[in-house]
DNA sequence: ATAATCAATCGTAATATTGCAATATACAAT
DNA sequence: ATTGTATATTGCAATATTACGATTGATTAT
Protein backbone atom coordinates (compact mmCIF):
# COMPACT_ATOMS: atom_id res chain seq x y z
CA UNK A 1 0.00 0.00 0.00
CA UNK A 2 2.62 2.63 0.79
CA UNK A 3 0.88 4.27 3.35
CA UNK A 4 2.05 3.95 7.22
CA UNK A 5 -0.97 1.91 9.34
CA UNK A 6 -0.51 4.77 11.89
CA UNK A 7 -3.73 3.69 13.67
CA UNK A 8 -2.43 0.42 14.80
CA UNK A 9 0.75 2.14 16.89
CA UNK A 10 0.66 4.39 20.13
CA UNK A 11 0.06 8.29 19.95
CA UNK A 12 3.60 8.58 21.23
CA UNK A 13 5.06 6.19 18.59
CA UNK A 14 3.69 8.41 15.81
CA UNK A 15 4.72 11.29 17.07
CA UNK A 16 8.34 10.33 17.34
CA UNK A 17 8.55 9.09 14.66
CA UNK A 18 7.56 11.79 12.67
CA UNK A 19 9.34 14.38 14.31
CA UNK A 20 12.77 11.84 13.94
CA UNK A 21 11.22 11.91 10.11
CA UNK A 22 11.70 15.49 9.81
CA UNK A 23 14.89 15.33 11.41
CA UNK A 24 15.89 12.20 8.53
CA UNK A 25 17.66 14.43 5.91
CA UNK A 26 20.91 16.05 6.15
CA UNK A 27 19.93 19.08 4.25
CA UNK A 28 17.56 19.42 7.46
CA UNK A 29 20.25 18.77 9.77
CA UNK A 30 22.60 21.16 8.33
CA UNK A 31 20.01 23.42 8.20
CA UNK A 32 19.02 23.02 11.76
CA UNK A 33 22.99 23.01 12.69
CA UNK A 34 22.75 26.39 10.81
CA UNK A 35 20.03 27.76 12.58
CA UNK A 36 21.55 26.94 16.01
CA UNK A 37 25.02 27.90 15.81
CA UNK A 38 23.90 31.46 14.32
CA UNK A 39 21.45 31.69 17.04
CA UNK A 40 19.10 33.29 13.88
CA UNK A 41 18.58 32.51 10.36
CA UNK A 42 17.60 33.73 7.22
CA UNK A 43 16.85 31.56 4.32
CA UNK A 44 18.73 33.25 1.70
CA UNK A 45 21.92 32.18 3.65
CA UNK A 46 21.44 28.70 3.43
CA UNK A 47 20.75 28.59 -0.46
CA UNK A 48 24.69 30.22 -0.85
CA UNK A 49 25.92 27.62 2.03
CA UNK A 50 24.40 24.38 1.30
CA UNK A 51 23.94 23.75 -2.69
CA UNK A 52 20.69 23.23 -3.28
CA UNK A 53 18.12 25.34 -4.98
CA UNK A 54 16.05 28.16 -3.54
CA UNK A 55 13.07 25.97 -4.37
CA UNK A 56 14.76 23.04 -2.25
CA UNK A 57 15.44 24.47 0.65
CA UNK A 58 12.42 26.50 1.11
CA UNK A 59 10.88 23.15 1.19
CA UNK A 60 12.90 21.54 3.36
CA UNK A 61 11.93 25.10 5.40
CA UNK A 62 8.80 24.52 5.34
CA UNK A 63 8.54 21.00 6.44
CA UNK A 64 10.46 21.28 9.63
CA UNK A 65 8.21 24.06 10.29
CA UNK A 66 4.89 21.73 9.22
CA UNK A 67 5.94 19.62 11.97
CA UNK A 68 7.19 22.52 14.92
CA UNK A 69 10.80 22.57 15.13
CA UNK A 70 11.33 25.77 13.70
CA UNK A 71 9.17 28.86 13.38
CA UNK A 72 9.71 32.05 11.28
CA UNK A 73 9.22 35.54 11.20
CA UNK A 74 8.63 37.68 8.35
CA UNK A 75 12.04 40.19 8.94
CA UNK A 76 11.59 43.12 6.27
CA UNK A 77 12.30 41.60 2.87
CA UNK A 78 13.44 37.96 3.95
CA UNK A 79 12.22 35.41 6.74
CA UNK A 80 13.88 34.86 10.35
CA UNK A 81 13.31 31.09 10.94
CA UNK A 82 14.58 29.54 14.40
CA UNK A 83 14.62 26.54 16.44
CA UNK A 84 10.92 26.39 19.03
CA UNK A 85 11.90 25.67 22.33
CA UNK A 86 8.44 23.67 23.01
CA UNK A 87 8.81 21.47 20.14
CA UNK A 88 12.53 21.09 20.92
CA UNK A 89 11.90 20.55 24.89
CA UNK A 90 9.41 17.40 23.41
CA UNK A 91 12.13 15.96 21.00
CA UNK A 92 14.53 16.04 23.70
CA UNK A 93 12.65 14.40 26.33
CA UNK A 94 10.85 11.74 24.20
CA UNK A 95 14.09 10.65 22.94
CA UNK A 96 15.79 10.56 25.95
CA UNK A 97 12.56 8.19 27.34
CA UNK A 98 13.03 6.12 24.15
CA UNK A 99 16.32 5.82 24.28
CA UNK A 100 16.75 5.03 28.14
CA UNK A 101 14.65 2.00 27.32
CA UNK A 102 18.39 0.55 26.62
CA UNK A 103 19.20 -1.29 29.14
CA UNK A 104 22.49 -2.48 28.35
CA UNK A 105 23.82 -5.64 26.80
CA UNK A 106 21.95 -8.41 27.00
CA UNK A 107 22.93 -12.11 27.20
CA UNK A 108 21.42 -13.20 23.51
CA UNK A 109 22.99 -12.64 19.95
CA UNK A 110 26.63 -13.57 20.75
CA UNK B 1 15.35 13.80 -8.76
CA UNK B 2 14.74 11.95 -5.43
CA UNK B 3 17.92 11.19 -4.84
CA UNK B 4 19.64 12.60 -1.97
CA UNK B 5 22.60 14.64 -2.84
CA UNK B 6 24.76 13.41 -0.24
CA UNK B 7 28.10 14.48 -1.70
CA UNK B 8 27.50 18.45 -0.55
CA UNK B 9 27.28 17.43 3.02
CA UNK B 10 29.30 15.82 5.74
CA UNK B 11 30.08 12.30 6.82
CA UNK B 12 28.55 12.32 9.96
CA UNK B 13 25.32 14.56 8.84
CA UNK B 14 25.05 12.10 6.10
CA UNK B 15 25.71 9.44 8.50
CA UNK B 16 23.37 10.93 11.44
CA UNK B 17 20.29 11.37 8.98
CA UNK B 18 20.56 7.80 7.82
CA UNK B 19 20.43 6.52 11.68
CA UNK B 20 17.28 8.40 12.23
CA UNK B 21 15.61 7.19 9.03
CA UNK B 22 15.97 4.05 10.16
CA UNK B 23 14.32 5.24 13.59
CA UNK B 24 11.72 7.23 11.70
CA UNK B 25 8.98 4.91 11.69
CA UNK B 26 6.70 4.00 14.41
CA UNK B 27 6.45 0.08 13.78
CA UNK B 28 10.54 0.32 13.90
CA UNK B 29 9.98 2.53 17.22
CA UNK B 30 7.53 0.04 18.61
CA UNK B 31 9.89 -3.08 17.48
CA UNK B 32 12.89 -1.86 19.28
CA UNK B 33 10.83 -0.67 22.01
CA UNK B 34 9.92 -4.33 22.38
CA UNK B 35 13.57 -5.61 21.81
CA UNK B 36 14.38 -3.29 25.03
CA UNK B 37 11.75 -4.08 27.19
CA UNK B 38 12.24 -7.51 26.62
CA UNK B 39 15.95 -7.64 27.19
CA UNK B 40 15.80 -10.19 23.70
CA UNK B 41 13.33 -10.97 20.68
CA UNK B 42 12.43 -13.27 18.60
CA UNK B 43 10.39 -12.17 15.89
CA UNK B 44 7.50 -14.71 15.78
CA UNK B 45 6.65 -12.32 18.98
CA UNK B 46 5.94 -9.51 16.82
CA UNK B 47 3.95 -10.62 14.14
CA UNK B 48 1.39 -11.42 16.99
CA UNK B 49 1.68 -8.05 19.08
CA UNK B 50 1.91 -5.45 16.35
CA UNK B 51 -0.48 -6.17 13.81
CA UNK B 52 1.28 -5.98 10.71
CA UNK B 53 2.39 -8.77 8.23
CA UNK B 54 4.87 -11.49 9.00
CA UNK B 55 6.45 -10.12 5.42
CA UNK B 56 6.36 -6.39 6.67
CA UNK B 57 8.06 -6.79 10.25
CA UNK B 58 10.50 -9.11 8.75
CA UNK B 59 11.66 -6.21 6.12
CA UNK B 60 11.24 -3.91 8.90
CA UNK B 61 13.69 -5.69 10.85
CA UNK B 62 16.14 -6.64 8.02
CA UNK B 63 16.01 -2.11 8.01
CA UNK B 64 17.16 -2.10 11.32
CA UNK B 65 19.40 -4.52 10.97
CA UNK B 66 21.40 -3.11 7.91
CA UNK B 67 22.38 -0.16 9.44
CA UNK B 68 23.60 -1.53 12.46
CA UNK B 69 20.98 -1.02 15.07
CA UNK B 70 19.98 -4.52 15.73
CA UNK B 71 22.04 -7.94 15.20
CA UNK B 72 20.41 -11.38 15.01
CA UNK B 73 21.22 -14.56 15.74
CA UNK B 74 19.80 -17.58 15.21
CA UNK B 75 18.16 -19.68 17.96
CA UNK B 76 17.42 -23.22 16.57
CA UNK B 77 13.95 -22.46 14.22
CA UNK B 78 13.88 -18.89 15.34
CA UNK B 79 15.73 -15.76 14.90
CA UNK B 80 17.10 -13.41 18.28
CA UNK B 81 17.53 -9.65 17.76
CA UNK B 82 19.08 -7.42 20.00
CA UNK B 83 20.46 -3.90 19.82
CA UNK B 84 23.83 -3.81 19.20
CA UNK B 85 25.75 -1.57 21.68
CA UNK B 86 28.21 -0.04 19.66
CA UNK B 87 25.76 1.40 17.44
CA UNK B 88 23.25 2.29 20.33
CA UNK B 89 26.17 4.58 21.81
CA UNK B 90 27.09 5.92 18.36
CA UNK B 91 23.45 7.11 18.27
CA UNK B 92 23.21 8.61 21.57
CA UNK B 93 26.10 10.28 21.05
CA UNK B 94 25.74 11.50 17.74
CA UNK B 95 22.44 12.60 18.94
CA UNK B 96 23.31 14.12 22.24
CA UNK B 97 25.85 16.24 20.24
CA UNK B 98 23.80 17.23 17.39
CA UNK B 99 20.85 18.27 20.49
CA UNK B 100 23.47 19.92 22.33
CA UNK B 101 23.98 22.69 19.73
CA UNK B 102 20.61 24.52 20.68
CA UNK B 103 21.88 27.22 23.22
CA UNK B 104 17.67 27.82 24.37
CA UNK B 105 15.87 30.69 23.04
CA UNK B 106 16.74 33.83 20.89
CA UNK B 107 15.73 36.86 21.22
CA UNK B 108 14.22 36.86 17.09
CA UNK B 109 10.99 35.37 15.60
CA UNK B 110 9.04 36.86 18.62
C1' DA C 1 4.98 53.19 -10.66
C1' DT C 2 9.09 50.27 -11.56
C1' DA C 3 12.73 47.50 -10.64
C1' DA C 4 15.12 44.54 -7.56
C1' DT C 5 15.25 41.08 -4.08
C1' DC C 6 13.70 37.28 -1.32
C1' DA C 7 10.93 33.50 -0.25
C1' DA C 8 6.77 30.50 -1.26
C1' DT C 9 4.29 27.72 -4.40
C1' DC C 10 3.34 24.93 -8.55
C1' DG C 11 4.30 21.42 -11.68
C1' DT C 12 6.91 17.66 -12.85
C1' DA C 13 10.43 13.91 -13.11
C1' DA C 14 13.12 10.58 -10.71
C1' DT C 15 13.42 7.71 -7.02
C1' DA C 16 12.28 5.68 -2.35
C1' DT C 17 9.21 3.70 1.03
C1' DT C 18 5.51 0.92 2.78
C1' DG C 19 2.80 -3.12 2.95
C1' DC C 20 1.50 -7.58 1.74
C1' DA C 21 0.56 -12.10 -0.77
C1' DA C 22 3.08 -15.60 -2.51
C1' DT C 23 6.94 -18.11 -2.40
C1' DA C 24 11.36 -19.76 -0.81
C1' DT C 25 14.55 -21.22 2.67
C1' DA C 26 16.08 -23.30 6.98
C1' DC C 27 15.64 -26.16 10.72
C1' DA C 28 13.39 -29.58 13.97
C1' DA C 29 10.67 -33.33 14.92
C1' DT C 30 8.54 -37.38 13.48
C1' DA D 1 11.90 -38.29 3.62
C1' DT D 2 7.95 -35.57 5.25
C1' DT D 3 5.67 -32.38 7.91
C1' DG D 4 5.44 -28.37 10.66
C1' DT D 5 7.25 -24.01 12.16
C1' DA D 6 9.82 -19.68 11.71
C1' DT D 7 11.92 -16.28 9.07
C1' DA D 8 13.55 -14.27 4.47
C1' DT D 9 12.93 -12.91 -0.18
C1' DT D 10 10.45 -11.57 -4.31
C1' DG D 11 7.28 -9.01 -6.92
C1' DC D 12 4.08 -5.63 -7.14
C1' DA D 13 0.80 -1.68 -6.25
C1' DA D 14 0.04 2.53 -3.79
C1' DT D 15 1.98 6.39 -2.01
C1' DA D 16 5.74 9.57 -0.39
C1' DT D 17 10.00 12.05 -0.91
C1' DT D 18 13.51 14.73 -3.14
C1' DA D 19 14.98 18.14 -6.27
C1' DC D 20 14.51 21.91 -9.27
C1' DG D 21 12.90 25.24 -12.99
C1' DA D 22 9.43 28.44 -13.53
C1' DT D 23 6.32 31.35 -11.61
C1' DT D 24 4.05 34.10 -8.16
C1' DG D 25 3.62 37.16 -4.17
C1' DA D 26 5.46 40.41 -1.04
C1' DT D 27 8.50 44.02 0.36
C1' DT D 28 12.08 47.57 -0.31
C1' DA D 29 14.54 50.93 -2.89
C1' DT D 30 14.59 54.07 -6.71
Amino acid sequence: MGLTKADIFSKEQNRLAMLLKALAHPARIAILQRIMISNTCICGDLVGELGLAQATISQHLKELKSIGIIKGSIEGTSVCYCIDPDTWKVLESTLQDFLANYKGETICCQ
